[in-house]
DNA sequence: ACTATACATGCAAATATTATTATATTTTTA
DNA sequence: TAAAAATATAATAATATTTGCATGTATAGT
């Protein structure tokens, strides 16, 4: 199990929109490096750097067969933040009852060594 | 809604080891900034960097009490990422029956204008 | 009015990330 | 065995992020 140091991490490799692509491709199913160059319009070099990033997390490796490097995804958490990347959130979160703007409200909160 | 592009920045901005500690806190309730000091090994102006970025994307909110501010979550994004965060992962995704290693192995993908 | 408290802001320094370019490695094909 | 295809690596430059520090603002208490 990875720690959450480490899921935070990881949270910031897959935070970039390259990468995300990437994932969202292998979502689908294997892919090698020239194939991304395709759809992605980066280089090839700039791919198979954020490639060997995302494969140095352990969020995904690869195959070979012959000179080509089949990619695909090994990390569970790719299906489910990605999954919560394409939901629909229409509601914010309810708000605490506390604390109006306008009138004087009452911090609800313990501040244990604070005056006031 | 949020365009994708605009959720891959939200990760970004969540994807730090004090903004998450900060999402966790308010996840239990209403916090406000000297609160966030007492466990956070930070600055306060490091705390408020921190919180004005989180409130820059939306995902938090604040109300003024007095000389407080009492901030809260506000967008739905967060309890669910912060859910994968905490979920134990155990295995790995199934590999995908595709080019072994050692034997020569086919690469499934079509690969339109590719040679070879 | 003065002082302390709670918090924010602005700026500079340190650090990390990203893309670019050139080059290297490996494998297949001719 | 030489050329090409597929991919990786390394070095660099451009840019973004993060922090620390000094200062600023608003509110509350005296």
């Amino acid at each position: 199990m990875r720690s959450l140091g480490n899921k935070i991490e990881v949270l910031k490799v897959i935070a970039h929109p390259v990468r995300i692509r990437i994932l969202e491709e292998l979502l689908k199913g294997v892919k090698c490096v020239s194939d991304f160059e395709d759809f992605l319009e980066i280089s090839q070099p700039n791919a198979s750097q954020h490639l060997s990033l995302l494969r140095r997390y352990g969020l995904i490796d690869y195959y070979m067969d012959g000179r080509l490097r089949c990619y695909f995804l090994r990390d569970p958490i790719v299906p489910d933040l990605l999954a919560i990347l394409g939901k629909e959130y229409q509601e914010e979160l309810p708000a605490p009852p506390c604390c109006p703007v306008t009138k004087k409200g009452k911090y609800p909160g313990v501040r244990p060594g604070k005056k006031t």
